[in-house]
DNA sequence: CTGGATCCTTTAAGATACTG
DNA sequence: CAGTATCTTAAAGGATCCAG
């Protein structure tokens, strides 16, 4: 019945890899390349090690992420997107584009009530 | 520099419409029509009513949700999506999609994994 | 540098009883 | 019927300190 229109499992999966605060954030610092925790600290404004390496291990469970060490002295750990975590590049896209018009046409309907 | 990719602030906001335990049961009842709330109480199994009512408001707030009542008695109430909240199925089916094929191949590495 | 461990606060959610 | 109110628990998130 349920999967008439959409399947709630597949759905929840999704807004688990994306939801909470920082998924996101991670998520768009990653696209632009590799980066290393340290790097993903700085250019994530506000975030804690601990929420980091939290979400960072949870989409690399997911599949979203991978992980590398190197064995320097201190050692260097990269995250990347994996080839299946790019994938969620267009459906990501979709979702920003959705939002970005529903959000200016209820402005809009805002303003014109408010006018009347 | 984060627009880049995708608008956080947007993200978010559909993160917040789709989020929760409970909206996209609601969202998929009421993409087969309007209903009653008690209707949507029985439909939903194991929501109270109090989740129920909350979620409702939040995607009345959001626009996706239109409430009607009905000085019957005892009153009635009907929920139905907005025109805006039906743009919002083609979104979903993309972020169905994606994850249906995304878990699928997962599953399959898994085995494949584990064969080896 | 890359995290782990701990404690604390805040938010989400469940249970249940009640009102117009 | 359509919600409210209250209480309690579970989960998310933040702050801080510490270790390999």
């Amino acid at each position: 019945m349920e999967n008439c229109v959409i399947d709630i499992d597949d759905m929840q999966f999704i807004l688990q890899v994306l939801g909470g605060k920082w998924k996101l954030h991670i998520l768009t610092t990653l696209y632009f390349g590799k980066k290393r925790f340290k790097e993903l600290e700085r250019e994530i404004t506000g975030i804690s090690p601990k929420m980091l390496i939290k979400e960072l291990k949870e989409l690399e469970a997911a599949g979203i992420v991978d992980r590398q060490t190197f064995n320097t002295v201190p050692i260097t750990v990269e995250y990347s997107l994996t080839e299946d975590g790019l994938t969620l590049k267009p459906v990501l896209e979709h979702m920003k584009t959705w939002a970005t018009t529903f959000r200016e046409t209820q402005q809009v309907k805002t303003m014109t009530a408010s006018a009347l």
